[in-house]
DNA sequence: GTAATTGCAAACTGTTTGCATAAAA
DNA sequence: TTTTATGCAAACAGTTTGCAATTAC
């Protein structure tokens, strides 16, 4: 994904800013929240401001090159695979990692049994990942 | 159920704030949340205060009264309905509907692919209910 | 040059906590 | 009488917003 001509293509400008929050979550398995994108780019960027990040989150949800996770935790987690799948979340290291389940068949359930219009569905595990069961 | 008796045998005290949320959220399917609770208060207990709906929630959740829900909303939601289940948001009135969906067997799914030792499970849909299509 | 974006600080929402008073056991 | 719970206000976390200065185009 050229993250430059999309940005382009929704009006939005191409900032520096942008590029390099960008550059943290392309290909990023972390799922990370938004403190932890702004801590990753203190380094390079001192100058740039959590708020930077939430509102570039924000455009980048909106365009269609992050989506939002709910892992039942406080804080939003976010992850450049934008194809609608499962997470689950380690609850002794917090680690998160994707889980592939069904969902058109689960929106296809809820839609034949509630008589909504279904539109998203979020599933998400909370468990002890191997790592964290060996020690 | 027998709230007093819960209660007592968790060591807790039977107060007159405690019975008088257990009232209002008992066979209550509309998943109120903490605000929601404390207004539904107000009028026959307008000293209660929404600290102690909070408290009250987090001692009714411990002892198994009623679950949590994330229904990818700000606020929690509660239930007395704690077999595991899911749930379905209105985007258009807020409304929150049970679903069947086998939880079990989607832990098992994310047990094998993960290797996680899977402790919870949350499934949420958001659309939009029979009623406000109509209009 | 013009309009959008940044970074700061302040505001905001939902929730939790500390503590003096009140009530349950 | 001892221990727990209440209600208030203040604190808290994550997020959003207003705005002057800056930057993209």
């Amino acid at each position: 994904m050229n993250i430059t001509e999309v940005l382009r293509e929704h009006g939005y400008k191409v900032t520096p800013q942008r590029l390099a929050v960008y550059e943290v979550i392309d290909q990023n398995k972390t799922h990370p929240n938004a403190e932890a994108i702004y801590k990753e780019l203190q380094p390079r960027y001192p100058s740039m401001s959590l708020a930077t990040v939430y509102k570039t989150m924000e455009i980048f949800a909106k365009i269609g090159v992050v989506q939002i996770l709910q892992c039942e935790e406080e804080s939003h987690r976010y992850d450049f695979n934008v194809s609608p799948h499962a997470h689950i979340r380690c609850t002794i290291c917090n680690r998160v990692d994707d889980v592939n389940v069904d969902m058109e068949a689960l929106k296809q359930q809820a839609a034949d049994e509630t008589k909504y219009k279904v539109n998203g569905v979020g599933v998400s595990f909370t468990g002890v990942c191997a790592a964290c069961q060996k020690k």
